[in-house]
DNA sequence: AATTCGTGGCT
DNA sequence: TAGCCAAGAAT
């Protein structure tokens, strides 16, 4: 039953101070930036880096500076203006959870955990970073990288489990400070720090607030043991595949036809497996003269 | 619970 | 150079 009962000395004064000073001024930070620009910015940072998004977030909110206006353009749009942040199926469920907040909440990014989560591509992670950050609700927000500074500063291990565990989320809240103000600070605070400075390589102990009290550190820093995770392969994957022939239809003005796909990949079983997948996730739409385009509806 | 799903910079 | 890794979600 208990897992980490270790009392564990007050992190949020130092971590949160650290943060005051430290935190980097990203675009979807500001107040300006609404609960949409976090939403933006949260499905845009789903396993690809800060710096990519930047530029890509910038042109989305400017050409869709609302819910609605993503929802009033084909779904091809958005994975056209995706651009190569990888993982195109999000573009396509950023824009389905536009329309639903168009249709279903008034145009308004619900604020409501519950119905947060119940929109296309919002998980447990991006529901509870959205009502953090953007409405300052007290919600436990695991990432990769609060997963990280936790396993380290109160488990003493290197590396958190694979997957997220019950005993992480428990640990995850009853970490979280009892206001409601603090506890969304606390939340950015310690992403920021495991992004900057509790990094997953090579981290920075000696810029870290809370070295001192790091029980990773205090057993010596040990090498993670277990099983090594599983390593992405990328090359000669469909994955790779289905991005080569996203990038022809991205390019191309309106629809494609069938050559211009076959040239993008020698073998033909595979290629046309991953056309296939792609037609089955709704990223690109066969028309009935053998030509392909991306999604109008 | 284990897989699938892009892309590119960094070491 | 060849992995490793990056604010996960869906199935």
């Amino acid at each position: 039953m208990t897992v980490t009962e270790t009392p564990v000395p007050p992190l949020h004064d130092p971590v949160i101070d650290w943060f005051d000073e430290h935190a980097r001024d990203l675009p979807w930070r500001r107040p300006e930036a609404g609960a949409w620009g976090v939403m933006v910015s949260e499905f845009m940072l789903q396993q690809t880096p800060v710096a990519r998004v930047l530029p890509v977030y910038e042109q989305w909110l400017a050409r869709w500076p609302h819910p609605a206006d993503l929802a009033a353009e084909p779904p091809g749009e958005a994975v056209r203006a995706w651009g190569r942040l990888g993982y195109p199926r999000r573009a396509l469920r950023l824009h389905a959870a536009a329309s639903a907040i168009a249709e279903l909440h008034g145009g308004e990014v619900p604020r409501d955990h519950a119905q947060l989560l119940a929109l296309p591509g919002v998980g447990e992670y991006t529901a509870a970073a959205v009502a953090s950050f953007a409405y300052g609700q007290r919600h436990a927000v695991l990432d990769t990288n609060v997963r990280r500074v936790f396993a380290r500063a109160v488990s003493g291990v290197q590396y958190p489990p694979n997957a997220t565990t019950a005993a992480e989320r428990k640990l995850a809240r009853a970490l979280l400070p009892d206001s409601e103000p603090v506890a969304a600070r606390w939340a950015a605070a310690t992403m920021e720090l495991g992004a900057l400075v509790c990094t997953a390589r090579t981290p920075v102990c000696a810029r870290c607030p809370i070295a001192a009290r790091c029980a990773w550190r205090a057993a010596g820093a040990p090498a993670h043991d277990g099983p090594p995770r599983r390593g992405q392969t990328y090359a000669g994957t469909d994955r790779q595949v289905r991005g080569k022939l996203l990038a022809v239809l991205r390019d191309a003005v309106g629809a494609v036809p069938q050559a211009a796909l076959d040239a993008v990949w020698e073998e033909p079983v595979q290629r046309a497996r991953a056309l296939d997948g792609l037609v089955s996730d709704g990223l690109v739409e066969p028309l009935p003269d053998g030509m392909y385009r991306l999604p109008l509806a």
